[in-house]
DNA sequence: AAAATCCTTTGATGTAAATCAACACCACAC
DNA sequence: GTGTGGTGTTGATTTACATCAAAGGATTTT
């Protein structure tokens, strides 16, 4: 098993896979679940296991507010005060930092179950950007409740502590991606990074479709946007996927994992 | 004020200016320093302000071994189990990740009164390894003592999500650094880095030892040892630094702070 | 003190990816 | 229908940095 592999393309996979689809189910449903955590269809995902009845009573109590995010827009931004961390009950979001130049960087992208605003705890301000690739529902974990129920509940306080290293470690792949890989590189892991978090949603583990840009792509992985699609364009004619736009269907993932674990040119 | 000063430059600046350098004294008193946290020298960069003398008598008693780790050798390594975090009493060390094949990463330098271990606790394994780059003192927090201690204790609580939200901004920050900046502007933002954080240990704001390696810089900041070498070179021909070996005295702050700024050559 | 190893510098050459540029495509509006 | 702006592809050229190479210093070992 490659370092690439366990830091990159599974940070993630926390062992919850779930049975059936979500997206189409949280649509669906949308009017009707309950609004509770011990509802939600993420629970195995932005929530720890083994709570007993009167634990998740008390996290129930925590979600205060599910705000709805409209494509494009943001969810917070650097400089907004620090209230609540948010998990994402549905949708795709992308986080920047940008430089006094405009120059912007992706950091990272997010989808459903993940939690995103880490960040800001340590200043009381967040530092980056949250956009919306599409719409999105996030539940607002208001920070101070976190910590106060995290003192009384011993598994929720492990968990948090658990999601902040699982970032730390993300952040660690990020670096050796964009400190030691070639394009192609890059975009393999890129690429197997989002199907297996996917997949570990309960969608295909060989079908994407990219909520983001070339641009984006690019940014998030040090490269230009013209990289990034003639990259996407020598990987279909080696037959390993096939684009149409952003639908991105993967035929050989071993060959991308070969590319990924073999360090290059050297 | 740019982001990447914000971000990079001065990540650790956490406001706790020591008076005198910590080193000598350190090195001086080695025996007869008590060894509580509450008599510490590094006690304002790594404990919580604002205990009470209860409080700080439970956080005393968190320290249980303080391992001496020769240069060269290893805190802990990748695959080790996580046990514990570290306090950095004195020394410096680096941590590094590395593929299959070899191919190593340093994703940080870490100095007297930062945390370092933050990783493990996403697996309870080490995911990196920890290696002196010299003679480095550091104490031992047993994580299940400090979670223990963190639910009676609200300052530990929040010290601790604050120095862990802190190592991710950081990490957005190396990001930066790697996916947009050229080979000036990193190594100008690696040396500002540096010396700010030896500044707030009370160490000059002008003059610097690098405890590291050209090949270790390199690796930080995902170039080779040999562009290291040119463009500290290009700096001392610019009249910005002198370089003797790893001794370095920053002439011009400034300029370094421009180069830094001024995006490149787009 | 000599030997061996590691580290650093500097030069010459090669190359992966950026930049510059043109064009095709899609979506949405009017 | 014909604009208009965002997006994606592909080609030609440039360039910042890597790679290859050699030699001089520093540091550790014996």
């Amino acid at each position: 098993m490659s370092v690439s592999a366990t830091f990159f393309v599974m940070p993630h996979a926390s062992g919850a896979v779930l049975s059936k689809p979500l997206a189409s189910k949280a649509t669906l449903d949308k009017h009707f679940i309950k609004t509770a955590c011990s509802n939600c269809n993420m629970r195995e995902l932005c929530m720890p296991i083994g709570l007993d009845a009167d634990d998740l009573k008390r996290v129930d109590e925590l979600v205060t507010k599910r705000p709805f995010v409209k494509r494009g827009s943001a969810l917070f931004r650097a400089g907004d005060d620090f209230t609540a961390l948010y998990a994402i009950r549905s949708g795709f979001l992308k986080t920047t930092i940008c430089s006094e130049d405009g120059q912007a960087q992706v950091t990272g992208f997010q989808m459903a179950g993940e939690i995103i605003g880490l960040d800001g705890i340590a200043t009381d301000l967040h530092t980056c950007d949250a956009i919306a690739l599409e719409d999105t529902e996030v539940c607002a974990l208001p920070f101070d409740r976190i910590e106060e129920i995290a003192r009384e509940v011993k598994a929720l306080q492990h968990h948090v502590h658990k999601i902040m290293s699982r970032e730390i470690v993300r952040e660690h792949g990020v670096m050796l991606l964009l400190g030691n890989m070639r394009a192609e590189e890059r975009l393999a892991a890129f690429l197997l990074n989002l199907v297996q978090r996917l997949h570990a949603r309960g969608f295909s583990s060989s079908d994407l479709i990219l909520r983001m840009t070339r641009e984006e792509i690019g940014s998030y992985l040090g490269l230009t946007l013209e990289t990034v699609s003639r990259t996407f364009s020598k990987f279909a004619d080696n037959g390993m996927i096939t684009v149409n736009q952003r639908q991105i269907h993967i035929q050989d993932a071993e060959a991308l994992k070969q590319i990924v674990n073999h360090a290059p040119c050297h």
